[in-house]
DNA sequence: CGAAAATTTGATCGAAGTCAATCATTGTGG
DNA sequence: CCACAATGATTGACTTCGATCAAATTTTCG
């Protein structure tokens, strides 16, 4: 984005994208959202908290993940137009296992879980956006456990690589390795046998 | 369950268990559905049809599963009370890759994507029904790449034991197999280790 | 009963993991 | 604005888990 986009510009883009929303729910949900924009590196949701926030992001880039005895692993990017929240946590109102943090300089919109659910319960138009949320999510997943059931690392390396043509240039390769369930050391590798991308 | 539950009953069950349904909706839904009763290994869906229908289980169990060079891979279980569509090309109206069929005697309700579609348009609560059963399939998913992604066979296994006690009573072991994305010779040498289940 | 389907068992192999060391890049404080 | 620490990536040696291939055994069911 050249110019910067308002709170307005923001839950348009989410309508266009999403689902249509009446006037009178886009201006609700104005009033129950904010704006944050964060640097690089900044937590947004450490593990063991209880978090009840989703988060669009504007511009930059955001990833859930998980430290597994000591071992980050990533398992969830969200770019331009993508949501992301603490998924456990914000469905089942548990501690969340994932930390989510910011990989670029990053602006989002933030909705909280109550206002979801009270915006979803009063206007027909938002409950089907967050039913449209949750298909896409559910679709993205399941070709993920596709991938993992099927493919070899390098197919893995391939199919990220189509989804997010430039994703090697916004996010460290370690976390791409531990999103894809390779390691490091294998994904280098496979990245040394073609042509550098 | 002991008595034959009619098509009134299927529904209302359906609506306590994901969420609750207006008369009027509940009428019309009866209105646009059918329960269908079938022997075991029946086949719903086959790869390459475009199918536009989802299944809910009443009794008995169903499965999707891919060919992938000959080899069958179970992909997703439905036992009583559960959904089961070709979730691909239900959601996004392409050919299957997945084949469906029936693992016991089983009784379902179908419905097609078009009335789904219709009664979500109509009715907010329908809507926020779909939304439920999509966002539980999410979490499912998410719980299944995490497993894939930490878990020896072994836990693998054991995992699945957790969420479906008495599977193996069920289903052939070479579908849980699959399912959790190991051999069929492998599973058994796991289960070979421990008192059997 | 007999054929087909499902499961077990054994021997061998290989893709990717682990561990360890080095090299490259980035970014920050003095 | 440079130095050097921290982070990120590469390379090599070795190991391992689970796959593959093959055969035997057990179970299911028409």
């Amino acid at each position: 984005m050249e110019f910067k986009m308002t709170k307005k510009d923001i839950i348009n883009t989410i309508s266009i994208k999403y689902a249509p929303l009446s006037s009178e729910c886009k201006s609700e949900f104005f009033n129950n959202s904010k704006i944050l924009t964060l640097k690089k590196g900044v937590i947004l949701v450490k593990e063991g908290q209880h978090s009840d926030k989703a988060y669009f992001i504007v511009n930059g880039s955001a990833r859930a993940y998980y430290l597994n005895d000591g071992k980050d692993v990533t398992d969830w990017f969200a770019f331009e137009n993508d949501f992301i929240c603490a998924i456990n946590s914000f469905f089942q109102n548990i501690p969340s296992p994932h930390f989510i943090e910011t990989i670029e300089d990053t602006t989002l919109l933030v909705i909280s879980r109550d206002q979801i659910m009270k915006l979803s319960d009063k206007y027909h138009d938002f409950e089907r956006l967050t039913n449209r949320v949750a298909t896409k999510t559910m679709l993205k997943l399941q070709a993920r456990v596709v991938s993992m059931q099927f493919q070899s690392a390098q197919q893995k390396y391939q199919n990220i690589l189509l989804a997010y043509p430039n994703i090697t240039q916004r996010v460290p390769l370690m976390h791409i390795a531990s999103y894809i369930g390779i390691t490091l050391e294998t994904l280098s590798r496979i990245r040394k046998l073609k042509t550098r991308i």
